[in-house]
DNA sequence: CGTACGTTTGATCTTTCTCAATAATGGTGG
DNA sequence: CCACCATTATTGAGAAAGATCAAACGTACG
């Protein structure tokens, strides 16, 4: 099985597995998914409020986001997308898109066509169990960023954004333990915690100044997970990974 | 069909019709599950945070709440639930629960085991995709609510959630349009928008103030259902409910 | 090697919180 | 039915977190 003609939606198959066993028939309706590859530069939209969600990426490399705007122009971010998620169960089903999902660095994402996907989530028990639970985490990870940003200080926010990332990061395999690249500006950091750039620039220099974290352009290194993880009031249980809370050694 | 003996789930299948074509077959398997009532005072909960989700409530009359709480004990509202809605869609199908609900009145529910609707879920394709749907909208407001506690000031904040809880009570006919009781105290109301119970009074008073709104005990009359909407920055694209946009006056 | 973008800094301002007290309300037991 | 108590709503004064505005500084990369 040569990696450069192996199926990409491999990529998509271990992630369903990861909270639902699946048959090797399941792998294979999977794995015979139509779907067309395609670069997005830093910045691109994979889908826009108000499209109607006809296709559904896997982010293969790079990172994304979903976020919306108010009426007058701010922008919250809800949620950063690492690779090997799909990014479109949200809106898969739904007859137009209320959020918009854009790239954040540079990327490359498989689109699978919206029908056969669906069909097949409706006809295989196990996938569609699978994509139900990733949408239901998915929306646990909506509500505690709720929380994070309803009821912790700017402090507690930021951290807390810091451990979810590199939490996600480590549980699957992407990059060794403490050390991280956020690939977001400090603007983009702010509009994810609901605070302002100038704000988050003076909070990560404190968190720094504490010694909690190093910065190295952005490159984060956690000090003493511990600490972080307090600072932030990190939980993972909202992550619903638990075979990963022995997995890692964060905790 | 005495509406004494009427099958309180009738209640669940008339709202999984709302985005999903049920055939009578469909309806039959749903309203076959098996279920226990009961009655639960203010406060009382139907799922902790830890708990196993073993059941899933549906909410007969009453109203009731999602909320998390942090570390240091502050507690943020994610949700409110109005009658029809099943409570635990949203956990079902994960191996413990990241957040409580609980009643914010007095009420019945409903209560199914998880098994026979698990099973149903993933053996009746349009039932599948109905609660599948379902879970998709409450996400999609999870994201609404999220933009709205970072984004918006406490005057839209407020504004917009009295928005739409007036357009989802109306748009499922529990009440007449712009007038109804809001079925929270101020320091819930706090709660749900990131701000403390002082000054939720204050916007209120500033919203009634300035002729938007008027109050008498939890009762609210909209004076202009445009110019709330507009403070609110109130757009129901997110609540999908398309077909209500022209059923209901409110646009 | 210059330009655009991102980061950092300082000063000032505003929104919202905190603390504390008072007033209204509703529910309950007698 | 009434008095009492607990909860909720309201008010005021002062404090604080975070926003805003404006400018300077770095740095990637075209």
């Amino acid at each position: 099985m040569d990696s450069a003609t192996e199926n990409p939606l491999q990529l998509l198959v271990r992630r369903l597995e990861m909270h639902q066993a699946l048959t090797a028939e399941d792998r294979a309706a999977v794995l015979g998914l139509p779907y067309k590859l395609r670069r997005l530069e830093a910045q691109g939209y994979t889908l826009r409020e108000g499209d109607r969600p006809d296709r559904c990426a896997v982010l293969l490399s790079g990172y994304a986001f979903r976020h919306k705007l108010t009426g007058e122009g701010a922008r919250q971010i809800m949620a950063i997308h690492i690779p090997g998620e799909a990014l479109d169960f949200q809106n898969m089903f739904l007859e137009e898109s209320d959020h918009n999902v854009q790239m954040l660095t540079r990327g490359l994402i498989a689109e699978i066509p919206r029908p056969p996907l669906e069909e097949l989530v409706l006809t295989y028990p196990n996938v569609g169990r699978a994509v139900l639970i990733f949408t239901l985490v998915e929306a646990s990870i909506f509500r505690e960023w709720t929380l994070n940003i309803g009821r912790r200080d700017s402090r507690s926010r930021i951290a807390h954004l810091l451990c979810e990332f590199a939490y996600r990061l480590t549980a699957h395999g992407l990059t060794p333990e403490g050390l991280y690249e956020l690939p977001m500006t400090q603007e983009q950091l702010a509009d994810a915690t609901g605070l302002t750039s100038v704000h988050v620039n003076r909070v990560l220099q404190g968190l720094q100044r504490d010694g909690l974290i190093e910065r190295e352009r952005r490159m984060i290194r956690f000090v003493s997970w511990e600490r972080i993880r307090d600072v932030g009031d990190f939980n993972p249980r909202y992550l619903h990974a638990r075979e990963f809370h022995e997995r890692i050694a964060l905790t």
